[in-house]
Formats: C-alpha cells, sequence, structure tokens
RNA sequence: UCCGCAGUAGCUCAAUGGUGGAGCAUCCGGCUGUUAACCGGAGGGUUACAAGUUCGAGUCUUGUCUGCGGAGCCA
C-alpha cells in the first residue's frame, strides 16, 4: 500500500492508502471512534468503526496518547463533516511510538509556557502555518531577486568592527586578533558585491545586542539586504514596493489554507500594490502635529509616532528625506538640502512598524571621510569600504527588509517572538 | 537602564484577612458521526522564595527571583 500526503488526497479518493504521521487529537462516541492525524502537510481525521477492524486495532484507542506517531491505513473518501473535506474509513493502525504524556494539551496554554516549549509548540496548527508563510515570504524574496538578475552574495557574520558604534553588538574573542563582533548589517559588503557584479542581496542573519524589550524586537533576526549600482534613491524606492508587492501577492496565492487558519483579514493585504503612497519626513511630522502630537524636527521618528502615520494609510507607506543626523554616516545627503539623509523607511500598516529602512549611499571619498568623523568613527577599519570610493565609484543605493516583522505583519501576529523557529531574546536563549 | 502588571494543581484561571476550588490533562466507567466532543467518578497543592504585621495571610507590608507589556534603541 502507498504512503502518501494527506495534502494530496484530492488524488487519491477512493482508493486503500497509508498516512503515516502523529496523533493530533483523538475523539469518540462508543462504537465509532476518530483519530485526527497530522503529518506535516495537513489534517486528516480517520475513522475506526467498530466491526470494521479487528478488536485489538479497534483497543489501540484507548492506549493511543496525543502526539504519538503511528501509520493509518484505509480508504479516503470525501467527507463534509471532516476537517479538511477528506476522510478515511481506518482498517488498521500501526503505532511506531507511543508517545509520553504531552505537554501541550488542545486547550489554552500561557505564553511562556508555550515558549519553553518552543520545540513542541511548533506542530500546533497555528504555528505550523506561520512558518509556512515565513517559508513562502523567503521563496518569494529569493525568486524576485533572481528573476532580476541579482546574485546572492553572503556576508560575514564576524566582523572586526562596528559600522555604527559597539555598543549594540554581540562581542566575542576572536584568537589572536582581539575582539570580533556579531554583524549587525551585510550592507557594507553589498556595497562592495554591488561593485563587482552590480545587483547583489545579502540574506542573512543579523544580531543587535541591545535590551530591547519590546513585541518587535529580536537579539538574532534575519534580514535581506539587496544594494545595486547605478541606482538612486528614487529607484531604491521603486525597487522596495515592486518588492513588497511580489512578496504579498506570492502569500496571497499560495497560502491561503494558512491566513484562514491565523485568521488573517486579507483586505490589508490585497492593497499592496505598487505605487505605495510616499511621503517626506517633513509630511509625516505635519500629520503628526496635525493629531496634536508634539514633535520636534531632527528627531527620528518613534513606535508610537510611526504608528500613527502608519495608519493614515491602508498599504505600507514609504517615508523618504529624514534628517540626516539621526542617519548613517553612510547616507548620501539630499543635493536640494544637506541637512537631509536620501533615506527611506517603509512602514507597515496597522501599527507593525518599519519593516524596511534603506538610502542612496555616499559615494564620493572627500564627503564620506568627513562623515566618518562627524560619526567620530576610526577610518583604518573601513579602509576597505573607502577603496570602493577610490576605485571607480558611482551612485548606488540598497536597503533592508526585517523578515521577521514582514512575517509578523502578513501574518497579523502582535508579537515577533512567533515569527521565527527559535526565537532570541534577551531573557530567552532556550530552547 | 527606567516605568507598569503578574506569579495559586501538569496547563488555563477562581477564591470579602476566616476550612484553597473549577475546566482541561491523567486514571476508571458510559455513548455508532465526533468537531477544543459529551456525560458520571477518582487522584492531584511548600499559593515563586524570604522576612514581617495579625488571634488568623493565597489575600496586607518589605525585599529577592522570574515572566509579560511599554519607553529608549532599532529591522
Amino acid at each position: 500500500m502507498i504512503r502518501v500526503s494527506i495534502e494530496n488526497l484530492d488524488k487519491h479518493i477512493g482508493e486503500e492508502v497509508k498516512i503515516s504521521g502523529w496523533l493530533y487529537n483523538k475523539r469518540s462516541s462508543g462504537k465509532i471512534r476518530f483519530l485526527v492525524v497530522r503529518d506535516g502537510s495537513g489534517l486528516l481525521q480517520s475513522v475506526i468503526v467498530k466491526g470494521n477492524v479487528t478488536d485489538s486495532v479497534f483497543d489501540l484507542f484507548d492506549t493511543i496518547t496525543q502526539e504519538s506517531s503511528l501509520s493509518v491505513f484505509g480508504k479516503i473518501k470525501k467527507e463534509e463533516r471532516a476537517p479538511g473535506g477528506f476522510e478515511m474509513e481506518v482498517t488498521n493502525v500501526e503505532i511506531i511510538h507511543l508517545a509520553k504524556e504531552y505537554p501541550i494539551t488542545p486547550k489554552e496554554h500561557g505564553v511562556e509556557f508555550l515558549m519553553d516549549h518552543r520545540h513542541l509548540w511548533l506542530r500546533s496548527s497555528r504555528q505550523h502555518a506561520v512558518l509556512r508563510v515565513r517559508h513562502q515570504i523567503i521563496k518569494a524574496i529569493r525568486e524576485f531577486f533572481d528573476n532580476r538578475g541579482f546574485v546572492l552574495m553572503d556576508a560575514p557574520i564576524f566582523t572586526p568592527a562596528a559600522c555604527e558604534g559597539t555598543s549594540t553588538l554581540f562581542e566575542t574573542d576572536y584568537f589572536d586578533l582581539g575582539k570580533a563582533y556579531l554583524t549587525q548589517s551585510g550592507q557594507l559588503y553589498g556595497e562592495a558585491g554591488a561593485m563587482a557584479h552590480g545587483k547583489v542581496y545579502v540574506f542573512g542573519p543579523t544580531f543587535r545586542a541591545e535590551k530591547s524589550k519590546t513585541r518587535r524586537h529580536l537579539t538574532e533576526f534575519w534580514m535581506v539586504e539587496p544594494e545595486v549600482a547605478f541606482n538612486d534613491l528614487n529607484d531604491n524606492m521603486e525597487l522596495a514596493e515592486e518588492f513588497l508587492e511580489h512578496i504579498v501577492l506570492s502569500v496571497l496565492k499560495h497560502r491561503q489554507p494558512e491566513l484562514k487558519i491565523l485568521e488573517r483579514n486579507t483586505k490589508f493585504l490585497e492593497t499592496v500594490k505598487k505605487p505605495l503612497p510616499k511621503i517626506t519626513y517633513d509630511e509625516a511630522i505635519e500629520i503628526l502635529k496635525k493629531k496634536g502630537i508634539a514633535f520636534e524636527w531632527g528627531n527620528d521618528l518613534g513606535g508610537t509616532d510611526e504608528t500613527v502615520i502608519s495608519e493614515q494609510f491602508d498599504r505600507p507607506v514609504i517615508v523618504h528625506r529624514y534628517p540626516a543626523q539621526v542617519k548613517a554616516f553612510y547616507m548620501k545627503r539630499d543635493p536640494q538640502n544637506p541637512k537631509l539623509a536620501l533615506a527611506m523607511d517603509v512602514l507597515a500598516p496597522e501599527g507593525y512598524g518599519e519593516i524596511i529602512g534603506g538610502s542612496q549611499r555616499e559615494d564620493d571619498y572627500d564627503t564620506l571621510i568627513n562623515r566618518l568623523d562627524e560619526h567620530k568613527l576610526p577610518h583604518a577599519p573601513f579602509e576597505w569600504y573607502l577603496d570602493l570610493r577610490r576605485y571607480g565609484s558611482v551612485p548606488h543605493a540598497g536597503f533592508g527588509l526585517g523578515i521577521e516583522r514582514t512575517v509578523g505583519w502578513i501574518c497579523g501576529l502582535d508579537h515577533v517572538r512567533e515569527t521565527i523557529p527559535f526565537p532570541r531574546m534577551i531573557y530567552r536563549l532556550n530552547p
């Protein structure tokens, strides 16, 4: 008898098949009994009727525990009453491993308990759905760049020094070379890649040692960072909106069942089409002032400010041309107004905050030297970076998209900790 | 680092300063279409830890620990 996946059951109606998986739940009404089996691809309700199986198989129902691994054998039929629309008429059951008492019951649990059992929680339907959406998002990201001639370029995880000070970096000993730091961005390396390949994207984990304690922060998270030679800020914003449109469309197209499990209202996703609204930093401040929020020009937008601004739109909004003083040294100034940086952030709707941050980069050698001095940064660690301005410097731009915040937004979750299999936060290193 | 909230059965939560309970899970029994099935029964407690107030503390006070949310910082 062939073993099939639950997701492919529609191709096996009327056939005798074998399904191997784990017991998700069981119910009974005396002489008729229901085993709900999950195999990773879906859920199947299998029915054991007294008389259709041997007594020993019928009695297995009493001993089998939640999350025991097993194979069920029987004929597949369409069944409206069953979750998923298909059902198995069981002829035989084989237990592979009888599970001990499973800690996560089909009832409510608190976050702490679930996080302590994250390795098991991943089996629950909501978590299962989130990680499938995450996979789809990552797949769509790679598709988008691969189809546009970008080259994937991995940046190092160990870095010699900070690009914006060491206070937010994790430090580790590195043999005889002193200290190494875990990367907080692959961008500078991406710029080197763009000068070699024209269009690259860096996709990897990044680390922040900030003691952030909010629903938007992890100490270890994934970021994808495209960098394109000859692009200016407008090209950069255009790339970002086409990128977001592609990601969201891909999820809407391929992950409807998951979005349904997550009870995600897709109304806020269907609007994500190019062009996205674009406002300047000054216009963003006007919005805040109209809402009666005190705000001083020159400050960065805080979490609540971002929420207020994004609530004015039914789709992600791009805010560009921030005060240079709150942005990184490598961002190019606006020739029209040197107080502004050619920076842009994308704020997700519904208060999900900044999912993209990017800019056109400073491509002039002398200006970049001045920026390093203004930010009181040493020159030596950046000599290789300055070389990019010594040898055929060109205008270029790029951005970084935070995977977990994007997953949280698309799934409609209230905390990024559920968007990654094993989240790392200040007070959580296990499991 | 700062501010706020919380910690009671394996889990989720009740309990006016006066004998610590319920649902789920576990175990036993019942039920031929269940949907977090349902019905009956049983077992299960150092009320986070330490000290204090009181005739009497899960409840009030102080300290410690842990978790959650927020601020700052950021994606």
